[in-house]
DNA sequence: AACCTATAAGCGAAGATGCGCATATAAGCG
DNA sequence: CGCTTATATGCGCATCTTCGCTTATAGGTT
């Protein structure tokens, strides 16, 4: 039950939702993640944790990146319905589509990039 | 997306899941809840506004009565897909089959038993 | 009307959550 | 090795959640 609830929680939030969204694209990188929401390195980083620490998540190291996609197989059955379920809640959400929209120009470099643009 | 984050945030409550898991069986007053789960009149009551404010559960009055079951029909798409995984994720939990099973004792009779109880 | 009873709602305390800032870790490169 | 870059994490604060206590509301009974 702790684990059901750990779940639902990770999905009350929009933030982690939006994540979801992106993920549900491709897989993504932490700086692709920030870059697509334009949010901040930490948030990016904690929310992704989570939603990988509830089950929802595989992770792979490569280089320097931690590359995070939704763990269709290692998930337990119920959550391919949860995520079936965020999936068609966001079908047409306006920031959703902006998202993904904003996802297909990020690149796969990180905050330094940030950094220079502020100056 | 506010309304998803709200659904998600309805189910991510260890007593509201126990709740959806008692009318999964069928229509319940507040009462019964509060037997069933063991759990004060607040608690039932407010958890039960909660899952019905976020849209899963329709209520009837009868009476002094409130009566809250799943609302099959008026639930938007992808809840039902949320309740489906709910059920699914609570199958063969202890605590969710003890439930079920105080429910088949549980009385239509309010916090008033209790306090005959209590003194 | 006076009095039960079932449920809802205001209030405040304890705990949980989200996030920015600063810092740590770790890989890559000169 | 020292420097840069991508990501993770400790800390503190503001906010939100949950819940019990108490009181309000409203239907029912006598």
């Amino acid at each position: 039950m702790r684990e059901v609830v750990k779940a639902m929680k990770a999905l009350s939030d929009e933030t982690r939702l939006r994540i979801l969204n992106l993920l549900l694209e491709r897989e993504c990188c932490v700086c692709e993640v920030m870059q697509a929401l334009e949010i901040s390195q930490t948030r990016a980083s904690r929310n992704l944790s989570m939603l990988h620490d509830a089950g929802f998540l595989r992770m792979r190291k490569d280089g320097l990146w931690s590359l995070y996609s939704i763990d269709q197989e290692g998930m337990d059955d119920y959550f391919a319905d949860l995520v079936e379920a965020v999936k068609k809640s966001l079908e047409g959400n306006e920031l959703a589509v902006l998202d993904r929209k904003r996802l297909r120009k990020a690149e796969r470099v990180g905050p330094g990039c940030v950094r220079k643009l502020a100056g």
